[in-house]
RNA sequence: GGGCCUAUAGCUCAGCCUGGUUAGAGCGCAUCCCUGAUAAGGAUGAGGUCGUUAGUUCAAAUCUAACUAGGCCCA
C-alpha cells in the first residue's frame, strides 16, 4: 500500500526531515560500511581554514566531494571521508590577535607564545561548527568525527617525517632570499599572498644622480648617472647601478653639468637645453664605480660595491634606463649582484620595517615614512634632479592591510626547481577536468615552479625541527619523528606546537642544538595531508597505500597554485608519483553583479538562508549545472537557483505525487504490481519511457566515471520533461481509470511509472540526495532502507529500443506541428477535427506513423491519422548539393553544381527524386548527396512541412464534432467547479445540468458517459430549466454534489 | 610583461575540438492555448554585423594570426 503525498512540498523542511531520518537509521556510516570489503575509492578532502563561515565557493567544493563520493558508493566502492581542517597559519592567528587585541609580533612575544597559541587552538574549535551545520544543509555527508586537523599531533608528527624526507633527498636549504615582506606581521609572504592584495597607489617617481668616482672609458670622473627609483627608502641601500648591456647610453650637458641616460630616454630631458657630447654602448659602462649618496656603506667599495653593472631586467620603457640597485630590497637587484659577482648585501630595515640606527638621522623611521626625507636629503646633497609622482599596483599585505616591501630574509627553502621537469612529466598521467586546467594552466606553471619559501617568522603552525649547534651554525640536526625527539632531548613530548619545543634543547657531546625558530607555511601542511591525515609512516601503511594517489579531489581553480600545487610537489619529492589521479577543478562564483562576493558590499544572498528557504537540493542542482564545472565563473543569482527548482526538482517530485495519489486511492499493492505483463509486452509508451531511462542510465554512467559532472545534468533535465510532459501527461487516463475488468493496462502503467521512479531516484540520487531519498521511502515496502545504500543502475541494453525512441520523436515532430497549425487557424485542442493527412511516398514513414497514430489522435484530438500518396498534388522540391559529403570532392565546381540544382526542370527532377541523380560537367552525382527540401506548392495554411513529408490538418466541421467539443468544454467547467469547490480528486460527485437548449441536450445523450466518466459522476440529472449562465456560449449551468463512500 | 580562459539574442549560456549554406536553449517581453499530478505545461512572435580585422578554404561562429575588452593566475 502506498502513502499518499502532498503535491505542494516544503523542501527544506522535507530536507531536515531526512536529515532526522538519515540520523535515526545512521545511513551515512552504514552506506560506507556496508561498501567495508569492498575495492577502496580514496578521496582527499582539501582542508579549508576554519575562519568566518563557509561561503558558496566552499559550498560548491563540497557539493563536488560529495556527488562523487555518493556516486562511487553506490557502485560499489569503500569510501571513506573524512573532514580536513586546515588550522594552522596567519588566517586563525590574526583573528585571535584581533581577538586578545595584539598589534604585532612584538606584543605576541610580550603576551607570551603560549597563551596565544593555545587561544587560537581553542579559536579553531568555536569556529567548526558553523561549517558541521551548513554543510549538513547541503547534504554533504563526511565524517566530522574522525576528521583530521593539521594541529593533531599525529599530523604534525607526519609533516616532520615529510620534512626530513626531503632533508635527506637534498631538497631543502637556507638562503637569504629577497621576498614580499610584511613589516606588521613581521613575516615573509609567498608571492601567492603578495599577489592577494594589489592596489593602485601613489608613490613618488625620482631621478637622483650619482657621481663618477674616477675616470673610466667614456666616463669622466664627475659625470652624473642620472638613476630612477620609485622607492626612495632602499636608496641607503643601494650598491650598484644597473644598465643594459646592449642599451646605448649618452653622456649630455644641461648647464654645465655632465649626465649619463639611455639614448632613447632623452626625451624626459625635453624641458632643458641639452647638448649630446658623447655615446656609449651599455657595456662599455660596465665596471665604472660611483659615489653613493650615503656614505655609511663606504667600506663596501672593496667588496666590489658602487660600480656600474648590468642587469637583464633593465630597460627604456620607463625612467632613465639606469636603475638603482639595492640588493637587500629587490628580487632581481640580488641577482643582477650576484651574476656581477658582487658577494655584498646592505640591510639598514629592520624585521617591523624601521631604519635601524646605521643612518643616524633615519634611525627608528618607518621605511615608507622615510621616503620625504631621503629625498630632503639628497636634495640637500645636490643629488635630487627631479620628483614627481606616479600611480601604479603595488601589493600590499593580504592580512593587515600595510603596504608590503620586499627585503632579503633567511629563509627555509625546497629545492623545487631541482624536481620541476618530472612534476610535469607526472602530471600528464593526471585527469584533469576541464582538461585545459591541467594540460595547460597547471603544466605550465609547473615548468615554471620556482623553489618553494616554506619558513614563517610566526607562531601557529608546525615548527621547522632543524636544531642548529649554538656554536657552528653549519652543524644541523633535522628532527623526522616524536621518538627521535624524545630520545635526543630526554624529554616526554605530547604537543609539537612552538610553546613545547622552544626551550627544548638537544645537547650531544656538550654542543648545544637550539631549534630555528620558524615554523612551517601551512601551505606545506596541506601538502603533507595524504601523509598527515593517515599518520604515515608511524600508522596505518597499508590504508596509506590502499588510496595513494588518490583517485579523486575536487577544489577552486584558485588551487592550481595552493593546493594541487603542494601536493604535487610533495608527492613527486618523496613517491615520484602525482598526488591524484582525477581532479575536478572548479570556477569562482562571483556576485550577480560580476563582482566578487564582499560581505561588506552585500552583494550576494546569504548562504545559510538562501538553504532556508530553497533547500540543499535545490543549491546543488544549480551549482553542478552551472559554468563553475566546467572551470569558468560563475555570477551567482537566487533567480537561478529558484528556477532549477521549477524546472528540475518540482516536476520530479510531481511525477511522484501523482503516483502516490493515484496508487493511493485505487489500492494498489506490490503484489498487484508484481503481476504487471513483462515490459516487451507492456503499451508502447511503457516501453519507451523505459527505453529512455535505460539510454539515460548508459549516458550517465558514462558522464560519472570519466567525473564530467557538468554533462549529468543536462541528459536528466531532459529526462524529467520527458517523463512529466510525455509520459505522465498522454497516459494518465490509464491510471485514474476505475478498477475493473481491463486491470492489466493499469497495473502495467503503474508499475512501469514505480519503475522508472525507482530507477531515476537511484541515479540522480548522488545529486539530489533529499528528494530522491524521499521518493524512494515512498516507492519501497521496507523499513530503514536508504536509497544511497542502492547499487547505481546500470543500463540493460536489452531494454533499450532505439527505433521506439526514433518513432516517439518523429510523433513529437508531428505534434508540435499539429498543435502550431491549430494554433494558426485557432482551432483549440478541445475542438476534435476528422483527420491529420500524412503527405508522403515513403513506406517506412508510413509504417512508422501507422505505430505512432494513437500517441498522435490522442495528443492533437483527431479522429484519424490518412496518408496521401500523391505528393506532387502538394509539393515543390528545391535542391542543394550535400555540402559536407560533395565539398572535399568537387572543390570550387561545387558552386557551378549548386547553381545548377537551384533551375532544374521537371525531367531532371524526376531523375533525383528517384534516385538517378544528375550529371553534370561528366561529373555524376548521386542522389544521395543531394539535400532535398520540401516546400509547399500553393500556400496552403492548414498545410505544413515536417522534415521530409507534410502533413494537412482537415479542419472541416460537423455537427458531432461541435457538440463533442461542447461535451469537452463542459467537463472543462465541471473539472474547475470541483476544483472550487474544494473536492479531492478522487471524490465521486453527483452532477445536476441545467438547459432548455436543445443543443446542449443532444450533446448530453451522446457524450453524457464521457462527462461522467472524466468528473467522477455517479449520477447524472438533466433539469429542462432556463438559465442565464454561459458555457461555451450556451446557456447551461451547473451544481454538483460530494457523495460520501457510502452512497 | 608572461601563461591560461572568456567574448554568440535584453540577460545566462549551448554550438567551436571534428568548417558545410536557416546559429540553438532557458529566463525576460508580447500574443495565444492547455490544465483535477504540476509552485506548472505548451505554442507563436519580436530580438543576432557570432568582439574587431586580416588570412586559410569552394565554404568560417567554428581553423590561423593580430588586435580590443573582461576574468583568473603569475611577474
Amino acid at each position: 500500500m502506498f502513502k499518499r503525498v502532498d503535491a505542494n512540498i516544503d523542501l527544506p523542511s522535507v530536507e531536515s526531515e531526512i536529515s532526522a531520518y538519515w540520523d535515526k537509521i545512521n545511513a551515512f556510516e552504514t552506506s560506507v560500511e556496508n561498501r567495508k570489503n569492498d575495492k577502496t575509492f580514496r578521496f582527499y578532502d582539501g582542508p579549508p581554514f576554519p575562519t568566518g563561515s563557509p561561503h558558496y565557493g566552499n559550498l560548491l567544493a563540497g557539493v563536488i566531494k560529495d556527488i562523487v563520493p555518493r556516486y562511487w558508493t553506490m557502485r560499489g566502492y569503500y569510501v571513506e571521508r573524512r573532514f580536513g581542517w586546515d588550522v594552522h597559519g596567519l588566517p586563525i592567528e590574526m583573528e585571535v590577535q584581533k581577538k586578545l587585541n595584539l598589534e604585532d609580533p612584538q606584543q605576541i612575544d610580550e603576551y607570551g607564545i603560549d597563551k596565544f597559541n593555545e587561544a587560537c587552538r581553542s579559536q579553531v574549535q568555536t569556529n567548526t561548527e558553523n561549517w558541521e551545520k551548513i554543510t549538513r544543509k547541503i547534504g554533504r555527508w563526511v565524517d566530522f568525527e574522525n576528521d583530521y586537523k593539521t594541529m593533531d599531533i599525529e599530523f604534525m608528527e607526519s609533516v616532520w617525517w615529510v620534512f626530513k624526507e626531503l632533508w635527506s633527498k637534498d631538497l631543502i636549504y637556507q638562503d637569504y632570499k629577497v621576498l614580499p615582506y610584511s613589516w606588521a606581521a613581521s613575516t615573509p609572504l609567498s608571492n601567492f599572498e603578495a599577489n592577494m592584495d594589489y592596489r593602485d597607489v601613489e608613490d613618488p617617481s625620482i631621478y637622483f644622480t650619482l657621481d663618477a668616482r674616477d675616470d673610466y672609458k667614456k666616463v669622466i670622473k664627475g659625470d652624473k648617472f642620472l638613476v630612477w627609483t620609485t622607492t626612495p627608502w632602499c636608496i641607503p641601500g643601494n650598491l650598484a647601478i644597473a644598465i643594459g648591456k646592449e642599451i646605448e647610453y649618452s653622456r649630455i650637458s644641461i648647464k654645465n653639468n655632465f649626465y649619463w641616460i639611455a639614448t632613447d630616454r632623452l626625451f624626459e630631458m625635453s624641458d632643458y637645453e641639452v647638448e649630446v657630447l658623447e655615446t656609449s654602448i651599455g657595456k662599455d659602462l660596465i665596471g665604472a664605480s660611483y659615489i653613493p649618496a650615503y656614505s655609511e656603506y663606504e667600506h663596501l667599495f672593496k667588496d666590489g660595491a658602487f660600480r656600474i653593472i648590468h642587469s637583464d631586467d633593465t630597460n627604456t620603457e620607463s625612467g632613465s634606463g639606469l636603475v638603482s640597485q639595492a640588493p637587500a630590497y629587490g628580487e632581481s637587484d640580488f641577482y643582477a649582484l650576484k651574476n656581477a659577482s658582487i658577494d655584498v648585501i646592505a640591510d639598514p630595515v629592520t624585521l617591523s620595517g624601521k631604519f635601524d640606527s646605521t643612518f643616524k638621522e633615519l634611525d627608528g623611521l618607518n621605511v615608507k615614512d622615510a621616503d620625504k626625507l631621503i629625498m630632503d636629503q639628497l636634495e640637500e646633497r645636490g643629488n635630487l634632479f627631479s620628483k614627481t609622482t606616479e600611480m601604479h599596483s603595488y601589493p600590499f599585505c593580504w592580512r593587515t592591510g600595510t603596504p608590503l616591501i620586499y627585503k632579503a630574509i633567511p629563509t627555509w627553502f625546497v629545492n623545487v626547481e631541482k624536481i620541476r621537469d618530472r612534476m610535469v612529466e607526472l602530471n600528464q598521467s593526471t585527469h584533469w577536468v576541464p582538461g585545459f586546467i591541467g594540460e595547460k594552466r597547471f603544466s605550465n606553471w609547473l615548468g615554471n615552479a620556482r623553489d618553494w619559501a616554506i619558513s614563517r617568522n610566526r607562531y601557529w603552525g608546525s615548527c621547522i625541527p632543524v636544531w642548529i649547534n649554538t656554536d657552528d651554525p653549519e652543524d644541523m640536526l633535522c628532527i623526522g619523528s616524536v621518538d627521535e625527539l624524545e630520545k635526543l632531548s630526554g624529554q616526554k613530548i605530547t604537543d609539537l606546537h612552538r610553546h613545547y619545543l622552544d626551550d627544548l634543547d638537544i645537547e650531544i657531546d656538550g654542543k648545544t642544538y637550539k631549534r630555528t625558530s620558524e615554523v612551517l607555511d601551512c601551505w606545506f601542511e596541506s601538502g603533507a595531508m595524504p601523509y598527515g591525515q593517515q599518520h604515515y609512516p608511524f600508522e596505518n601503511e597499508k590504508d596509506f597505500f590502499d588510496g595513494f594517489p588518490a583517485d579523486f579531489i575536487a577544489e577552486g581553480l584558485d588551487q592550481t597554485r595552493g593546493w594541487f600545487y603542494t601536493l604535487t610537489v610533495l608527492a613527486v619529492a618523496l613517491f615520484d608519483s602525482v598526488a591524484f589521479k582525477n581532479c575536478i577543478t572548479t570556477g569562482m562564483i562571483l556576485a550577480e553583479d560580476g563582482r566578487k562576493m564582499s560581505k561588506s558590499l552585500k552583494n550576494y544572498p546569504d548562504p545559510e538562508e538562501l538553504l532556508n528557504s530553497y533547500g540543499g537540493d535545490s543549491l546543488r542542482a544549480y551549482l553542478i549545472n552551472s559554468p563553475v564545472v566546467r572551470g569558468e565563473p560563475l555570477k551567482f543569482s537566487e533567480e537561478g537557483v529558484k528556477l532549477v527548482t521549477r524546472n528540475i526538482i518540482l516536476p520530479l517530485w510531481n511525477s511522484f505525487s501523482f503516483f502516490s495519489t493515484y496508487a493511493n486511492a485505487d489500492d494498489i499493492t506490490f503484489e498487484d504490481l508484481e503481476k504487471a505483463s513483462p515490459v516487451e509486452d507492456r503499451p508502447m509508451m511503457d516501453r519507451w519511457i523505459i527505453s529512455s531511462m535505460q539510454s539515460l542510465i548508459k549516458t550517465v554512467n558514462e558522464k560519472m566515471e570519466n567525473y564530467y559532472l557538468y554533462e549529468v545534468i543536462p541528459p536528466l533535465m531532459n529526462f524529467v520533461d520527458e517523463l512529466t510532459n510525455w509520459y505522465v501527461r498522454s497516459n494518465r487516463k490509464r491510471f485514474w481509470k476505475e478498477k475493473d475488468e481491463n486491470d492489466i493496462d493499469k497495473i502495467n502503467a503503474f508499475k512501469t511509472l514505480h519503475e522508472v521512479l525507482l530507477e531515476f531516484s537511484k541515479s540522480m540520487a548522488p545529486v539530489l540526495p533529499f528528494i530522491c531519498e524521499k521518493i524512494y521511502q515512498g516507492l519501497i515496502e521496507e523499513n530503514d532502507k536508504s536509497i544511497h545504500y542502492c547499487n547505481y543502475p546500470e543500463a540493460d541494453e536489452n531494454l533499450i529500443d532505439k527505433d521506439l525512441e526514433d518513432n516517439i520523436e518523429l510523433a513529437k515532430k508531428v505534434i508540435k506541428s499539429v498543435r502550431n497549425l491549430r494554433v494558426k487557424l485557432k482551432l483549440p485542442n478541445k475542438q476534435p477535427l476528422n483527420s491529420v493527412k500524412i503527405i508522403t511516398k515513403d513506406k517506412e514513414i508510413e509504417e512508422k506513423l501507422n505505430v505512432i497514430s494513437d500517441l498522435i489522435k490522442n495528443e492533437v484530438n483527431v479522429k484519424e491519422v490518412l496518408f496521401d500518396f500523391d505528393v506532387d498534388n502538394w509539393i515543390n522540391y528545391e535542391f542543394k548539393p550535400n555540402f559536407k559529403v560533395l565539398g572535399p570532392k568537387l572543390g570550387k565546381q561545387i558552386n557551378v553544381l549548386s547553381e545548377y540544382l537551384k533551375n532544374v526542370d521537371e525531367n531532371i527532377s524526376n531523375d533525383i527524386l528517384q534516385g538517378n541523380g544528375v550529371v553534370i560537367d561528366d561529373i555524376k552525382v548521386p542522389t544521395g548527396e543531394i539535400d532535398i527540401i520540401l516546400n509547399k506548392k500553393e500556400d496552403k495554411e492548414n498545410q505544413d512541412i515536417v522534415d521530409d513529408f507534410s502533413l494537412y490538418l482537415d479542419t472541416s466541421l460537423d455537427e458531432n464534432l461541435i457538440m463533442e467539443r461542447f461535451s469537452r468544454e463542459l467537463v472543462s467547467s465541471i473539472q474547475k467547479l470541483r476544483k472550487d469547490s474544494g473536492l479531492d480528486v478522487v471524490d465521486r460527485i453527483k452532477l445536476t445540468i441545467t438547459s432548455n437548449d436543445s443543443f446542449v441536450k443532444e450533446s448530453l445523450n451522446i457524450h453524457d458517459d464521457y462527462v461522467k466518466n472524466e468528473t467522477l459522476a455517479v449520477e447524472l440529472n438533466f433539469i429542462e430549466e432556463e438559465t442565464q449562465n454561459l458555457i461555451s456560449d450556451k446557456n447551461v449551468s451547473l451544481d454538483i454534489k460530494k457523495l460520501t463512500n457510502n452512497s
